[in-house]
DNA sequence: TCCATATTCAACCCCATGGTTGAATATCAG
DNA sequence: CTGATATTCAACCATGGGGTTGAATATGGA
């Protein structure tokens, strides 16, 4: 399972922020986010083709953000947790670095704000 | 001020992602983490010209995730905190989701299984 | 004033990517 | 078997965006 603590490089994470920068993707998790469901149910309440729900399904599966299992003829996509966590722990990060550094960037904006 | 709660469209949401989903940015984030710094700072560590950081820069300010500060003729950038909170924001609602839905998924999942 | 520093602007290039259409594949139902 | 449903594959197109280079702007220092 290997489960490995990097921080420089980190594809993991490129890859779900990539996935899930897309509105249209995002739309899909988010709808997904109220239980599984098959491809012609994620495509539907887009206008977009078919087909081009199909490839950011792809995308989305590729970066680890759902899995598909097949059943018979329909593809059912669910919704796996490990990427958006990491999109959650990379943002928590910041979240100490704001309480630590907040005083501090206040008064350096302070600062800048004399000399403008 | 505006402190707009909508989720749907979420365009600022949407920028922040679109902006942090690029390596480059994100490093330019994550090195801001230590503090305000200038282009030419920021650009150091970079192989690629300072006209391209400096696009970087562009995007990332526009998406809000950073305030620029001209002193002289060195403009100084940091970092701001709501755009990352947003994103924050948005990743926690899956959460929720995760400790509710996980055992009736895992139940699902375990059916499917047996179909394959 | 003159030159170096710090940065952006403008134009350009190239490839990745979101989107399309049309055909292929596979499963279900008569 | 035949046809309808569910989905992908393959080829294609057009736009955007990451990157470059070269010139412009503005400030600082001698």
């Amino acid at each position: 399972m290997g489960l490995n603590m990097e921080m420089s490089p980190a594809p993991a994470l490129d890859a779900a922020l990539y996935a899930i920068a897309d509105p249209t993707r995002r739309r899909i998790v988010e709808r997904l986010m109220r239980g599984p469901a098959r491809v012609t149910d994620l495509a539907a309440p887009f206008s977009m083709s078919l087909n081009g729900v199909s490839k950011h399904l792809k995308v989305l599966e590729g970066a680890g953000l759902l899995k598909r299992t097949c059943r018979g003829r329909e593809h059912v996509l669910a919704l796996r947790p490990e990427p958006i966590r990491r999109i959650q722990a990379w943002s928590s990060r910041f979240e100490r670095f704001w309480t630590d550094r907040l005083d501090a960037l206040a008064q350096q904006l302070e600062n800048e704000k004399e000399t403008e």
